[in-house]
DNA sequence: CAAGTGTACTACTCTGCATAGTACACTTAG
DNA sequence: CTAAGTGTACTATGCAGAGTAGTACACTTG
């Protein structure tokens, strides 16, 4: 499930933690629920175990994610929340987006079309995300 | 004046492009105007001219500047056509970004308060250009 | 006990960014 | 013409981040 492309400009162990939270969100891992192993998630996506595990501490930093040595790391309970309060943040990228647009010219309405289209959408079947060609798990 | 963060996670030279594009797009940088020297910038911003050429070659093969060795660097009169299409391309970065925040749960009307917002100020904030690279991981 | 788990190291390679220094061809001002 | 200033083109070096490789340890579970 979790898509890695190494060829892109963004960090392998950054894609992870996009991908294991992208994952928590949509239920496909439950809260409470146990996530791969650092070695499992090695030989399926082909990737260092080291990498991996940057992401896992980074993740556990968060509180998104509960390790337990021995058993194996577990998706924390609150994890969708804190998951949320994170995203907020990124209403400041599209804020300084906004910025620059508006002063290329660009119109408002441009931009809260491209916006509103996002909200419209009824079913995302497909995987449309912005890279392709990647490892899958 | 263009402003250099060295401390910011975004390269230098872009934000030297980038700052350059935005006195154009002011007017700052009149259309068919000379640029600063490459040594000249070099003093001013206290960093290496082999920086400020790369920016210089990257703003020469976009179009937006026309170097002229020995007499200098000429804003092109397409400078602001060219740039606002290459900002066109960021309605991409915003709308893969409201993807994620809707993911996450985060009221459309929120993201469009946001950019509204942006449109809606009456005198620009004064030059703050703050880019904030978040590379927070 | 044995296997699997997360954790913690060290070492190495690769790439991009920035700096440093030099050299050359050109245009312009004197 | 000369000198200064311009863009351009190199080579070399230092640095930091990302990723890989290998090892070792403490823990939990069957």
């Amino acid at each position: 499930m979790l898509m890695i492309d190494k060829l892109s400009s963004k960090p392998v162990y950054e894609q992870i933690i996009e991908g294991i939270e992208k994952n928590i969100l949509l239920g496909i891992y439950p809260l409470g629920g146990l996530l791969p192993s650092l070695r499992e998630l090695s030989v399926t996506l082909s990737i260092n175990p080291n990498t991996i595990q940057k992401s896992y501490t980074e993740l556990t930093r968060r509180g998104v994610i509960k390790p337990s040595p021995g058993s194996g790391c577990y998706v924390s309970l609150e994890a969708k929340e804190i998951i949320r309060k994170k995203a907020m943040e990124k209403l400041e990228n599209i804020r300084a987006l906004s910025e620059e647009l508006r002063l290329a010219g660009v119109a408002k309405e441009e931009i809260l079309a491209t916006v509103s289209a996002v909200y419209t959408q009824i079913s995302e079947d497909s995987d449309k995300n912005s890279h392709q060609g990647g490892t899958q798990a």
